[in-house]
DNA sequence: TACCAGGTCCTCG
DNA sequence: CGAGGACATGGT
């Protein structure tokens, strides 16, 4: 039997050397403002969806706090139906456009120089927000380190033999900070490699073991080969 | 046709 | 708490 790594800063390394810096957000140059939009919208959808959306609020002078806030909720739905669940998303972006406007005098860094705890409270105390979506914005605009748990890390991490799937988010990130330095710009690039491998390699149905970087590491892959 | 893509909330036991 | 349903677009 072979003994299985579980070093989790070995994955990294591995990742980064096969697809090198993804370079996620900011993306179009929207600052702090468009990756929360963006964390908001992708939830549960691809990023292609995602896009269409943030192309339309532009477009429709949607792109800022108070933009959003004040805007009528017929006119925001329109814009991003294309990201699903538009009726719900149309709640959160307000929630959090409201956030900003009432309770930080508009000033988004006002917010971002909570201390990461409080940070992460605030925001998960907006209905719409949850821990994947907090984190998001935590990692990418605030520049913070929380690391980011969603169904490819979960997946991959499973599959390599780290710990079993149907453990929670905390659990999961609770591993993943204990193996990590404290790095916010590690967090954000380990998770866009994630979101990669699993995308195009360890993916849900049928993965693609023959092609995989994680061959020699990988409980799933060592066990069926 | 069916399934999936960068989740979260609500309800119920 | 943990499981299960609702939400409800666009691409293959």
């Amino acid at each position: 039997m072979t003994i299985i790594s579980n070093n989790i800063i070995n994955i990294y390394y591995i990742l980064l050397d096969n697809y090198g810096n993804q370079n996620w957000w900011p993306v179009t140059g929207g600052g702090k403002f468009e990756i929360i939009v963006g964390a908001i919208l992708c939830q549960n959808v691809s990023w292609k969806n995602v896009q269409t959306s943030l192309e339309l609020l532009k477009i429709n002078n949607l792109w800022d706090y108070r933009a959003i806030y004040q805007s009528n909720f017929e006119h925001l739905s329109e814009c991003i139906k294309s990201s699903r669940y538009f009726n719900q998303k149309v709640q959160t972006l307000k929630n959090f456009m409201a956030l900003v406007i009432e309770d930080f005098n508009g000033q988004e860094e006002k917010l971002f120089s909570l201390t990461l705890r409080d940070l992460r409270n605030t925001l998960l105390s907006i209905n719409g927000i949850g821990p994947e979506t907090a984190d998001d914005i935590i990692v990418y605009a605030a520049l913070k380190p929380s690391f980011i748990i969603d169904q490819y890390t979960k997946r991959i991490a499973s599959r390599v033999g780290i710990t079993p799937l149907n453990n929670s988010y905390s659990e999961f990130q609770t591993i993943f900070e204990k193996k990590l330095p404290k790095d916010q710009k590690l967090y954000g690039e380990f998770h866009a490699l994630l979101d990669k491998h699993g995308s195009n390699i360890c993916t849900k149905k049928n993965p693609l073991c023959e092609k995989c970087c994680l061959q020699n590491i990988c409980k799933h892959y060592l066990v069926n080969k």
